[in-house]
DNA sequence: GACCTTGCATTGTGATCGCAATTATCGACT
DNA sequence: AGTCGATAATTGCGATCACAATGCAAGGTC
């Protein structure tokens, strides 16, 4: 325990716990921690190298975007596997949000946005031809929220990255079953094409689209029996069939 | 220093910072604490009669649910004060979900739920004969919510919920200043009647309308310029013309 | 008298310790 | 050999301390 502390390198700047926060804020929406596995302050500590307190305070902030859950009689953690009420009510929350914020970004679209998106799908694409699920979670992500970072509402913006957060873990382990060979990226051609001319309405119906063909794949392998099933310890096992 | 703890009795059971959270959330939906002014830990933690600890805890949940806010230069905790944006935004937001809620709350409507609707709009209304705004704002929190719960839609709620805590101070202001007279109570018997039979859309229309009311005024407000000027130390004095 | 500097108080952050409750592990007994 | 019970380990929660940074205020200088 006297170690020199390894102290992983983690970005650059800002608080150890935001840090920490980003870090675990990764894991969950590429899907690096499975739905309903347990994980505890001081091992998460341990993994990332700090010690347990601002691990603590991140988990708190995870807890309140319910993106981990607290067992109430155990009052320990886990990624809350989802339900399908869960998913219905949080496809409804994003066929909201979503497109509204791309509606707002339209007219405040630029060349330069636009320039950012092509690499980020030309890099999607990549990932979705060599089958890194990874590498397309993120590149997925950094799409859509590019676009929402331009619509300039703080507060819409925080409830989007509130219910990707939510939807993350599971995303991953549908992709990962269904493959990522059948997604659509043109919808968000489509979506650029958009953006370009400055089309508000267009740009919502393309990611109301994108979204519609993203939830209707993560609905069928839930009504699949592609569930999650939570052994008695707590510990989850994915039942992929 | 070395008092024996007041240690406030606060509610029942469950763990400390749950009943600091509860007790700051409480005092944010009814506006006890003016939006704009700055709050320590330290100072909440003797306010309240317990460790810095739980506070702590409690405030990161709050900052992340965008209940308070955190300068990122000094990292000292402020009440968020609303600017239009951030209003026109909410507005948008609440104007979505809870008449959503309410529609998914009326076919699980039953006698019960109303007669308890009953009473808290009763409790309202004497609140408002005799002008006593902390208990008008808690009654009507309550009779929303109590709708809201009932809909059964666990993401869709919490969503609420922090909507409600993101806009509470602010409609204490409100509503402190152009008086509680004028509130339309009615928009309350609406929804009871759409409820009482079942009536899903009746239920929306009855909450859509109470909140565009209430709005209205909040952004009335607003644009008629009173505002709220944040001192250059970071408190705020509450300028009510 | 106005402005700058110096000192002190307060702030958030992180670390460490102790505690009670729960869980896991292993030994003992029938 | 199988089941039960006791011990040890782990967990989250709260308290306290240390520290760097910031804010505030008093006092000094021009």
């Amino acid at each position: 325990m006297a170690e020199p502390k390894p102290r992983r390198p983690l970005a650059d700047s800002t608080a150890v716990h935001d840090q920490v926060y980003d870090s675990i804020r990764q894991a969950l929406i590429t899907g690096k921690i499975a739905p309903g596995v347990g994980v505890s302050l001081r091992s998460l500590a341990a993994e990332l190298g700090v010690s347990p307190m601002p691990v603590r305070d991140a988990v708190r902030r995870l807890v309140a975007e319910r993106a981990l859950a607290i067992n109430p009689a155990n009052k320990r953690l886990s990624v809350p596997s989802l339900s399908a009420e869960r998913l219905e009510q949080l496809e409804l929350a994003r066929q909201w949000i979503e497109p509204e914020l791309a509606a707002r970004a339209a007219p405040r679209a630029d060349e330069a946005l636009v320039r950012k998106l092509k690499a980020i799908d030309q890099d999607l694409e990549e990932a979705l031809r060599v089958g890194d699920v990874d590498r397309y979670m993120v590149a997925n992500h950094a799409f859509h929220f590019a676009i929402y970072e331009r619509a300039g509402a703080e507060v819409l913006l925080a409830m989007a990255g509130g219910l990707w957060l939510q939807i993350g873990p599971f995303m991953r382990v549908v992709f990962g079953r269904v493959g990522t060979g059948s997604l659509p990226a043109d919808r968000h051609a489509q979506a650029m094409d958009a953006l370009k001319v400055r089309d508000a309405e267009g740009a919502r119906r393309a990611i109301a689209a994108d979204l519609s063909e993203g939830m209707d794949k993560m609905r069928a392998a839930v009504e699949a029996g592609a569930g999650l099933t939570v052994a008695p310890t707590g510990q989850t096992v994915i039942t992929v069939s």
